[in-house]
DNA sequence: CTACTAACGCAAATTAATTTGCATTAAGGA
DNA sequence: TCCTTAATGCAAATTAATTTGCGTTAGTAG
C-alpha cells in the first residue's frame, strides 16, 4: 500500500533547482511577490510539482527561508566570549543587512502563525541561534569566565540587531559591538 | 480637469466599513490569507472599490495595520520613570500578545521593504514608538531623573518585546517589567 | 535485468482574482 | 435647487492561479 520515497537523483536535483530559484526571487522582489508558476519557470519545472509536492507558496517560501537562515555555519571560537560573541554578532548584523538575508527574515516572520494559536513552530525559529549562543557561553564559562544567560543574550544582542534590521535603523557591525560591551560589562 | 475629493458621508463610511472589516479578518486568519473579494464581501462594498481605491490587497492590509498599531493612546504618567515605562511596556507587550496586534504585527513587518531597498518607510514605521519614548524621558528629566537614552529604550525593552512576541517566547507583562529594571538599573 | 510505482510533466479544466465598460448614487460647490 | 463629477456598484471579460486526468521518467528493490 504505502510506497518508499525515492530520495535519489531527480527528487534532489528538483528541490535544489527550485530552492535556488526561491532564494533568487526572493532576492529580487521580495518574498510575497512570488507566485508558484514563477518559481516554476525560474526552475524549469512543472507548477504541477510545486503544488504537489509543498502545495502552497508560503509554505515553500518559508522552507527556503529557514533553511538558508538557519544554514549550520561554523560558531566564532576566539578564546574569549567578547571575542566569540562581537564575531558572532558582527555576522548576524551583515547577514540582516543584506537584501537577501533581510527578506528571508522577513519571510520567516511574517509566515508564523500569529499568537494565540501553535507556538511550537513559532519557537522552534529560534532554537538554532539559542543553541549557537548557548555553546559560546559553556566555552566561556569552560574557560572560567562570568557569563551572561543565553535568554540575556537572545534578548539583548539578538533582539535588538532584529528589530533594527527590520526597521531600517542603522544596525551595523559597530552597533553588535556596542552591544556586547554593554552585555558583558553587567 | 482635476477634480476635489469627496471625504464626506459615503466614502468615509466605506473605509470604516472596509477597515473594520480587515481588522476582523486579519484577526481571524492571519494577515497573509486574505483577498480583496473576502474583504468586500465582509464590509458589503463592491471589490471594484476597493481595487480602485487601494490598488492590491497588501496596500490595504499595511494601511489597517499602520492605524491600529499606532493608534495615539494615552501615554502613562505615573511620576516616576520607572512606573512609566513599566505601565508601557506592559501595554506593548499585552498588546503583541493578543492575537490581532501580532497580525498586524507581522503584517507591518512582511509589507516593509527589504533592506538595500527605500528606508524611509521602514524607518517611519518606528517613529510614534520612539516619540512615546522620548515624551516619558523628557518627563522623568523634568523631574530630575537621570534616564536611558530614546535608543536604550528602544533597544533593551521594545527590541526584546517585539522578538518575543514574534518568536513566541514568553513576553507578559512580568518581562516587561524585568527589562525595566534592568534599564534603569544601569 | 525486470517490475513496481514515486515523482515528475503536459494539457485541459476549474476556480478565483482582477480589470474593464458602463450605469447609478451622492458629495459638494455655485 | 441645480449641476458637476468623485465614488461607488453591477456585470462581463480577462488574466492568472490552482487542480485534475492521464502519461512518462527514473529511483529502488528483488
Amino acid at each position: 500500500m504505502t510506497g518508499k520515497t525515492r530520495p535519489g537523483g531527480r527528487t534532489a536535483r528538483t528541490k535544489e533547482a527550485v530552492f535556488e530559484a526561491v532564494a533568487a526571487l526572493i532576492a529580487e522582489r521580495g518574498y510575497d511577490n512570488i507566485a508558484m508558476t514563477d518559481i516554476a519557470e525560474r526552475a524549469g519545472v512543472a507548477a504541477t510539482s510545486l503544488y504537489r509536492r509543498w502545495g502552497d507558496v508560503r509554505v515553500l517560501v518559508l522552507e527556503v527561508a529557514v533553511e538558508e537562515l538557519m544554514r549550520e555555519r561554523p560558531l566564532p571560537d576566539t578564546g574569549s566570549l567578547r571575542g566569540d560573541l562581537s564575531a558572532w554578532g558582527r555576522s548576524v548584523a551583515a547577514g540582516l543587512n543584506s537584501r537577501e538575508g533581510s527578506s528571508f527574515f522577513r519571510a520567516l516572520v511574517a509566515t508564523m502563525m500569529p499568537a494565540g494559536t501553535d507556538e511550537t513552530a513559532r519557537s522552534a525559529a529560534l532554537t538554532p541561534r539559542s543553541k549557537q549562543i548557548s555553546t559560546m557561553l559553556a566555552r566561556a564559562r569552560e574557560r572560567g569566565e562570568k557569563t551572561p544567560s543565553t535568554a540575556e543574550v537572545l534578548d539583548h544582542l539578538l533582539s535588538p540587531l532584529y528589530v533594527r534590521a527590520l526597521f531600517g535603523a542603522p544596525a551595523d557591525e559597530a552597533f553588535a559591538e556596542r552591544l556586547v560591551e554593554r552585555l558583558i560589562a553587567r
